[in-house]
RNA sequence: GGGGAGAUUCCCGAGUGGCCAAAGGGAACAGACUGUAAAUCUGUCGGCGUAGCCUUCGGAGGUUCGAAUCCUCCUCUCCCCA
């Protein structure tokens, strides 16, 4: 049976709408390729990769998980394409050498949670999801091989990175080479008609077209969608970078997240992430103050991820916690999660520290402490509080070697003391970090 | 296959026998100031209970009272030649 289509000149309006793609190879090839789905009343099969080990997926990513569900509306086919192959060999640049090898076990429970996730944005129904796997790993090196003879090095040298790096005489692996070769023929096996991607993939994803042709294909349609920026306002958005908004962050933290970005990120961030049109943003821009700015960006971010209700909460949140500078109540932080069960009253705050995960180490906590940047239950704690002369207070759990050395300075010196504070207390480390520690279970259930 | 250069703490990079847990810069973190922005200033930035002690300078041995620094072998990277 026949699908039918709108017009193609209303489809590449609404494709080039909205956040339009940098750069479209080519933009004939896609007039054409409309104009035929059309005709035979076909839909286009539009892919786009994501990597197996890394299942997070952030605003940055959603650039083009929006632009995919205009296709969709648009009654096309959206291939959702797991590199978990790819993403087993390697790391194309060349950043980390290997990646832990994925079980089968790994990357179904990342396939399951980049469906929740895409499905925020894209009809879960219409996804054809698929694994790089399927036909990377069944290959034997002859077809391998042949894969590989189709293409020369002086080629793979075009791409920018591996000049400068060759310039610079760095390394660059032979898996780095093959990596764009190796996912071009992604593109062959699924016989996509498009596919999406960041501006920095444009050489990889030229390199599917080349490919395509060699194979006799006709080579697919590529939309370079903008990257976005991280909250850093230097690099893009990425985990490892720590400067991400995901797309599954709840709420509050979402909204925080929106109001922590740098000014100069305020325009890009209205032109990639809020789902308004350019002459929208072109509208609310001039003139705008950046903090009211901010403020109705992050309401827009998380009502389209969340919904209204919970973008009003957010924001009214936002504001007494750090307008008033008020802290997260007890109800709240068992809510949210944050909350540290210790073996005992008697530890050393360091030690709690450390234990709950807030530093890696002790002697960061300890310097944290200097810095003043721990408080309990709202009193900033101090480094003297550390210590005592009165052995009581000692932390018990300091054991039998030290107990001597203890004993020696008895009297004299000071030691480290227990926390004094009567749990369930709420701890605050660094500027936005809130736990609730707690010692036995009796003292939450009272709470919730 | 031959010749040369190199591997330092998250990154870049100094250090060529004790003064080195290792300069300087970047990143990061914290405090002050603020709008959870930027800029700025200040501080921190291997591990331990403040003390000294432990572990670290590609890997394994060795020389030495003492090694990131010297020697041997190994691994890896880059350059030039074939």
């Amino acid at each position: 049976m026949k699908s039918t289509f709108p017009p193609v000149e209303e489809q590449l309006a609404r494709l080039k709408g909205s956040v339009a793609p940098v750069e479209i190879i080519n933009e004939e090839e896609l007039t054409a390729r409309l104009e035929r789905s059309r005709a035979e009343g076909r839909p286009l099969r539009v892919k786009q990769g994501f990597d197996a080990s890394a299942p997070d997926l952030h605003i940055g990513h959603a650039v083009s998980l929006w632009k995919l569900r205009a296709f969709q509306e648009l009654g096309h086919t959206v291939i959702f394409l797991i590199g978990d192959f790819t993403g087993m060999v390697g790391d194309p640049s060349g950043r980390s050498k290997t990646r832990p090898r994925l079980t089968r076990e790994e990357v179904e429970a990342n396939a399951q949670t980049y469906r929740d996730q895409v499905s925020r944005v894209l009809d879960p129904d219409k996804i054809e999801i698929r694994y790089n796997s399927e036909w990377h790993g069944e290959r034997d090196i002859y077809e391998f091989l042949d894969l590989v003879s189709r293409r020369t090095v002086a080629r793979i040298l075009e791409r920018a990175d591996f000049r400068k790096r060759l310039q610079a005489d760095d390394d660059i692996s032979i898996l780095e080479f093959l990596y764009p070769l190796i996912q071009a023929y992604d593109s062959v096996a699924l016989e996509a008609d498009v596919e999406l991607g960041g501006t920095d993939q444009k050489f990889n994803l030229v390199m599917t077209r080349q490919i395509q042709r060699a194979y006799g294909l006709e080579p697919q349609v590529l939309l370079l969608m903008p990257l976005l920026r991280g909250t850093d306002g230097n690099k893009k958005m990425s985990k490892s970078l720590g400067n991400v908004i995901d797309i599954t962050d709840p709420p509050e933290e979402m909204y925080g997240r929106v109001m922590s970005i740098s000014d100069d990120l305020i325009e890009e961030y209205y032109r990639l992430t809020s789902g308004l049109s350019s002459a929208e943003v072109e509208a609310k821009l001039t003139g705008g103050d950046p903090y009211k700015l901010k403020h109705e960006l992050a309401r827009m971010i998380v009502a389209r991820y969340h919904d209204e209700k919970a973008a009003g909460e957010a924001g009214e949140e936002f504001l007494a916690r750090f307008r008033q500078h008020e802290w997260p109540t007890v109800e709240e932080l068992i809510a949210k999660g944050n909350v540290a069960k210790i073996k005992s009253e008697h530890v050393w705050l360091p030690a709690i520290i450390h234990e709950i995960g807030a530093t890696r180490s002790k002697g960061e906590a300890k310097r944290l402490i200097a810095e003043g940047a721990v408080s309990i239950d709202k009193k900033r704690i101090s480094i003297e509080d550390l210590y005592t002369s009165k052995s009581e207070d000692v932390d018990p759990h300091l054991s039998g070697v030290n107990q001597a050395r203890r004993e020696i300075r008895e009297g004299k010196l000071k030691f480290p003391r227990t926390v004094q504070n009567q749990t369930p207390f709420v701890l605050k480390v660094g500027k936005r970090r809130f736990y609730l520690i707690y010692h036995d279970e009796e003292q939450l259930k009272r709470h919730s």
